[in-house]
DNA sequence: AAAATGTTTTAAACTTTGTTTAAAACAATA
DNA sequence: TATTGTTTTAAACAAAGTTTAAAACATTTT
């Protein structure tokens, strides 16, 4: 009972350094084994294959930074406020984590129906709450009327896709690691006013 | 000479198919082969790697797609109408050719190395004219003054990601397939509208 | 036209994946 | 101590991309 958590943890450890490093597909299974100084086959005894592997790690990581995110959206704060914050957090979480930034793009560029299997990525998604709360104020007319599901894509469009085309970026940019940083650091602010500007009343 | 051209071809051919309808990884060599009916070691023969492969669909693909939307950077339209045409083709393009979408997701999920090799992504990135065109009209304070970057990270996040996560937002909103390009049809006016306001003066 | 040369195609093997298996080693229990 | 259950191992398997060496075909040279 020592060993066991001890060998499945030192797997799940080696995997995710591996998956990081050289990206999940470019990791061979005997990679994993060697780093973790285990038996090939014990990698399918203790999860039943690669592929389960890394939505094990996947899941696990998503939770652990999802959960910020979905107190934010489901809050009472003033929407504003939530925009910000929420996109503040979530840009500092996707900064923080280069990890789940490719294992999305690695989940996105799969096969369609493994997408909604994973209830995982549903969490970085929006809520309920979120959605009512903008066709409240839509309706009250402190904001424009505005649909819930454009709203909640440009959002997540402007959080996440720069990270996505990170390599991109800095070279068409010539951005060290640093300008990169900063450039994320400056859609901080950005993309909150422009949101928000973009729904604000009468214009 | 004429078989020659019609093997390739036919290799090319059934490539590009198996891909769009299985993704990349799913489809094997031989699965290639048999569609084309020709022997397995052709592949190789014709071109060097399935990756080479890949690389030369996908390039063919985008110098087809992309030379509208630098046309368009580079012209002397007014800076509004630019922004909304670009937008309005860039979409345009996207949903007509899934493929394309499904190949920039295999390579940003590719290496980072391999990224900047091909030239082809650049051409979906902006140009020199169009960065110029931000900074004078900035000077001249017909626009706010405007990170170029900033703002063309934001275009590009606008118009690509949310065919990035097409399965999601399909799922999260029950969307048929027809709903999901209404959706789509509806940001071609929203996006820029969204990116102009972000830029107008004063305010 | 025949021989020589170059190009295209083939069948077979090779290497590296992920995965399975059957036995061995170990631990816990009766 | 013998039995049972769990963990680990070495070896093999199947499917993938790739390479090879020879055969088939086409072209050029003499």
């Amino acid at each position: 009972m020592a060993k066991n958590r001890n060998t499945e943890q030192k797997i799940f450890d080696a995997a995710t350094e591996l998956f990081l490093e050289k990206g999940v597909d470019r990791t061979s299974v005997r990679d994993i084994a060697n780093k973790a100084g285990i038996n090939l086959a014990l990698m399918n005894y203790y999860f039943r294959s690669k592929e389960n592997l890394f939505d094990t790690i996947f899941s696990s990581l998503v939770k652990k930074n999802s959960e910020d995110l979905i107190r934010i959206l489901n809050s009472d704060l003033e929407l504003y406020d939530k925009i910000r914050q929420y996109v503040h957090v979530y840009i500092d979480m996707l900064s923080d984590n280069p990890l789940l930034v490719s294992f999305v793009m690695a989940i996105l560029h799969r096969s369609r129906e493994r997408i909604t299997e994973m209830k995982a990525i549903t969490s970085l998604y929006s809520t309920e709450a979120f959605t009512k709360q903008i066709i409240e104020e839509g309706k009250k007319g402190s904001i424009r009327r505005t649909d819930p599901t454009q709203l909640f894509v440009d959002m997540l469009s402007l959080i996440a896709f720069p990270f996505a085309i990170k390599t991109l970026i800095r070279d068409k940019n010539s951005f060290s690691e640093e300008e990169f940083q900063a450039f994320i650091e400056e859609r901080k602010r950005r993309v909150p006013k422009m949101l928000i500007d973009s729904m604000r009343p009468c214009s």
